[in-house]
DNA sequence: TTGAAAATTGGCCGCACGGTCAGCAAGGTG
DNA sequence: CACCTTGCTGACCGTGCGGCCAATTTTCAA
């Protein structure tokens, strides 16, 4: 093989180890050293390949907006109603999936505004919000927040459930939570 | 006046000034010496009411322990029907009237399990899932939790609802996401 | 008035963090 | 061979944290 330059190699190494860490001990509490001492370099080597601690999280959640922006995206041309069932579905399979990094956002979340990184993470999260709510009525705003609230705490809680077991709990509250669109 | 020991006096007043700024910017994120600024005193001072930050941390969350303590006494004296019901509107209240202080839980949850002063009010939290599921059943008792988180999550994020205003919403999406036991 | 107890403080400690930098080893190229 | 680029590292820096302590001021009862 081969085929991978180092340069490559080493970067992905450190990103795979930082969202092993940033999974189990949220973005806070994990340190540069910690990254470091995961992949066997030194902290110095993840300072050479990243400008910073930020940068790792933004490599790390970067997959995860990318999907998000594709998700919301492919249901804006849909019905009202074949949208809001897409963004349910789609939304609790990626939240699933990339479970262990939830708890990454909620230490982010309120440092978030003020890092341009993630602007397009929060546009789109807040058009999934009106997706799922389906129009502009507080109410349903407020219902739509709500679900998204519960499912990613939900993701992040539950350790032991299934995936396939999580997806299915997630699509139920979320059916029982909003109301379909006019 | 004067009636109140100078003692419990300073206390208290780092007690709200805690309170404050752990509603504001998070637990981890506010310093002894952010308190201490805030109540005009020195870090020192902190350090000779309190044992520790985390007996800061302790004294805050105290009476909203107490009062959701006290919330699952009260129920578990109800039939499973009527327990539900005032487990719903009696946590609803209380995490709208104590909203602030949410974010803190937040920022403290994964490492709460170490800290044995917050034993009680874990014991509580899950007895409160409990009534809320209403039965044993796996799907029942994620759709509680599920609710919960969402109720969380919605009283840390939106700071311009007002207090009935959430309230409401929040009764409304634990009724729609909770069966009624049988 | 006075002296013990309570309350408060500035200064210090050790630690862990994110980040910087000069320099080292390796490998391709003229 | 010399030379330059690339990947990497140990040592160091400044900062802010929680916590501790000796010394000082304040309180208040005898």
């Amino acid at each position: 093989m081969a085929a991978t330059p180092l340069r490559e190699r080493t970067r992905h190494e450190i990103q795979h180890e930082a969202m092993v860490l940033f999974a189990r001990k949220g973005y806070d509490a994990t340190s540069l050293q910690d990254i470091a001492n995961a992949v066997g370099c030194s902290k110095a080597t993840v300072l050479y390949h990243f400008s910073g601690k930020p940068a790792v999280l933004a490599a790390v959640l970067e997959p995860s907006a990318t999907a998000l922006a594709a998700l919301v995206s492919e249901a804006a041309q849909l019905s009202p109603a074949a949208a809001q069932l897409h963004a349910i579905k789609g939304f609790a399979d990626l939240a699933v999936r990339g479970r262990g990094l939830i708890s990454v956002l909620n230490d982010v979340m309120p440092t978030m505004g003020e890092m341009p990184e993630f602007d397009g993470l929060i546009a789109a999260g807040e058009q999934l919000t009106r997706l799922l709510a389906g129009s502009e009525d507080p109410l349903e705003s407020g219902l739509a927040e709500f679900a998204i609230n519960g499912l990613l705490g939900e993701c992040r809680g539950s350790e032991q459930r299934t995936d396939d077991d999580l997806r299915e709990l997630c699509v139920t509250a979320m059916r029982r939570l909003l109301s379909p669109p006019a």
